[in-house]
DNA sequence: GTCTATAAAGTGATAGAC
DNA sequence: GTCTATCACTTTATAGAC
């Protein structure tokens, strides 16, 4: 009987720790994180703000940890899909679906949310810029230019300086995912942004391929 | 000798109004509006607080005030440049100065403290999105592609979709941009990221040249 | 226009009962 | 773990003397 009820408060406990990071990723990407008050995240929990300080030290903590979280997201995991298909696609084929792997970002409400709060905070917070700098840009643009230049190798592609070619194609896909973001803030049709992903490839693949 | 004295008053006025603006878009673009209080920004004016109110009816006005300017800054004006030359250069030497103009954006101290500004307030300010979306983004791309419209007229460029070709010509300018504030911010050298303002009008101009 | 003083509200965080 | 109550401090903004 005492187990059941120990567990019961566990769980309970538990959810609320997760119910806080959700709500205060939500209250964060659309307030910032300094105008947004611990009274608003515990309004948004529907707990009392000093139940908060039983699951995190501060108010700091709930962002660091969210921080951590872009790390594991799919901002810094573009090259990751699901089933690992792109380890077998070529060319063309496998900027396709870095670009979609991209674009699809934008619909996944969590990692809009973590986008946004990177965009928000990557002055503010050194960690922030940190975690965008290593985990996001540069190992992204690392990892493309060794495909492309394996790609040169290979004749695919005419020869050029991978780590520019990198940067051209990465830029766009940032660049498109942030213009969703604002479109989709202000209700606005996203359509036409969004075909902009492939159309990216196809104008990329035109100028590289031999 | 009265006079002389309310020109004084009225110079020294001025000029503190001048510096309250200088000194908050300082502070704002460096830790964020709502982490700047009133007393930072007349700590580093010199005034007391307090004297702040005698120019601008409350915090948000500044902000306003400061927001205002980014319509008629370089960001939102990268196609006028001093001496109207860029009216008579064709093709890539036209593209190649919308570049530098955007490059030279990132090192003057303003112009930088204002995109900085437009970056990290763009999610929270309504009137920042719609500055952006409207005097920075729209006006320049459809400007952009209706001067690549006339190089297909001409024949100087392969035909495509202008508003493609502009998304993709601006895109990784923007992003390059930005990457450069950020490395600034943590001292990095820029001078990679700024070879990639040149490098990207090559690589554009070698897939789109007729 | 700037200053000192102060009001009025907001904010992060803690103590102790349940 | 959550609640009520409360503290200590910060912050925006105003009033009135100079």
């Amino acid at each position: 009987m005492s187990i059941d009820v120990d567990l019961k408060e566990f769980s309970r406990g538990f959810k609320t720790k997760k119910n806080i990071l959700a709500q205060s990723l939500a209250l964060f990407s659309s307030k910032g994180f300094k105008a947004t008050t611990v009274r608003d995240i515990a309004n948004s929990v529907g707990v009392k703000q000093s139940a908060l300080y039983n699951h995190f030290k501060n108010k700091d903590e709930i962002l660091e940890t969210l921080v951590e979280e872009l790390m594991t997201s799919a901002i810094a995991n573009i090259f990751i899909s699901k089933d690992n298909v792109s380890d077998r696609l070529q060319g063309k084929s496998l900027l396709l679906s870095i670009s979609t792997t991209f674009k699809l970002i934008s619909f996944d409400i969590k990692n809009e949310a973590l986008f946004k709060l990177l965009i928000q905070e990557i002055y503010n917070n050194e960690r922030v810029r940190e975690i965008y700098s290593e985990y996001f840009y540069q190992t992204n643009v690392k990892k493309l230019s060794s495909l492309l230049f394996e790609m040169m190798q290979n004749d695919i592609i005419k020869s050029n300086d991978p780590l520019i070619l990198a940067n051209e194609f990465f830029a766009p896909l940032f660049f498109y995912q942030m213009q969703i973001s604002l479109f989709k803030q202000d209700k606005k049709s996203t359509s036409a942004m969004v075909s902009l992903f492939e159309k990216h490839v196809d104008f990329f693949w035109d100028n590289i391929k031999s």
